[in-house]
DNA sequence: CCCCAGTCCTGCGGGC
DNA sequence: TGCCCGCAGGACTGGG
């Protein structure tokens, strides 16, 4: 579940990581089935033993630790994982941990749930070649509207699908994609070789003000209780969703139209029929 | 290129 | 009450 927004409230939580030394990597011994890191624990602790973390950013929906040696260590949470300082909701999901030195925060914990999550090490020009190789779409927050309606205008596929795409855009996930369309009263099976340059702009500027509005909420925690922010505190935003997991109940817009739900590429989806239209 | 179905995995909630 | 099944969906893979 974790998109932009609780990736990033995840990245803003640990930067107290920043300037610290590693003086140790470990899994968690863990009675479910380990998550992938790359390499072996006992490999990636040797390579970073010692080194500086000097930054800390995000790759769409990736936490990344920058070294002083130019490595990079890549998180994905993908559906329950959980970057954190402390206070993790269980222990025995536990998965993977960093020890350090010289920084307020002595430890970083990956805690993931489900464990399908994983941790892997780069060098500079390996994760050169993920960030900018082409494999990758421009962040959801850093992409010009133009920018945006090139990634997808010659695409036939339908909207939603589309922008769940992470090799034209990144960070956009299954529920902000149906919060964003609905914002921008575009129906979610409008195909996007189909869409007017106007309503691109209007694309655009709904995935700014959604994506950034989460951020400020320290994103969405669903019913199922599972993101949380560094700290292990819920997110805010999901008392403000439009239409997610909201199916039979009232459209924000439109008084007396309810809240559908379909699936479109085996996904849920929901929007309002009156106010999401195809043109 | 595009699309779909299946896979990983766990916890939960609905249905019987 | 208790058990089982299906569902949640991020990223990837293989087949059409």
């Amino acid at each position: 579940m974790p998109e932009l927004p609780e990736v990033e409230t995840m990245r803003r939580g640990i930067l107290e990581i920043v300037g610290g030394t590693v003086e140790r990597a470990f899994r968690y011994p863990c009675r479910k089935r380990p998550i992938e890191i790359q390499p072996r624990i006992d490999r990636l602790q040797r390579k970073l033993l010692g080194l500086q973390i000097t930054d800390v950013q995000r790759l769409g929906k990736r936490v990344v630790l920058v070294f002083d040696s130019g490595h990079r260590l890549v998180i994905e949470p993908r559906m329950t994982g959980l970057v954190l300082l402390a206070n993790a909701p269980t222990e025995e999901h536990l998965r993977f941990g960093l020890e350090l030195s010289g920084s307020p925060a002595s430890r970083l914990i990956f805690w993931d749930r489900r464990g399908l999550g994983r941790v892997t090490l780069l060098t500079a020009a390996e994760y050169q070649t993920l960030a900018s190789g082409g494999s990758l779409g421009p962040d959801a927050l850093a992409v010009s509207a133009e920018q945006l309606r090139q990634q997808f205008a010659q695409s036939g596929r339908e909207i939603k699908v589309a922008l769940l795409d992470q090799k034209r855009l990144l960070g956009v996930g299954n529920l902000y994609a149906s919060e964003i369309l609905h914002l921008a009263q575009v129906h979610p099976g409008t195909r996007c070789d189909r869409i007017s340059r106007p309503r691109w702009e209007a694309i655009h500027a709904c995935l700014r003000e959604v994506l950034l509005q989460a951020i400020e909420f320290e994103g969405s925690t669903l019913s199922d209780g599972t993101y949380r922010n560094a700290l292990n505190a819920v997110g805010g935003y999901q008392n403000h969703h439009r239409v997610y997991d909201r199916e039979g109940e009232p459209c924000p817009r439109c008084p007396g139209a309810r809240i559908v739900r379909i699936v479109q590429a085996q996904r849920s989806t929901f929007f309002c029929k009156k106010c999401q239209t195809r043109r």
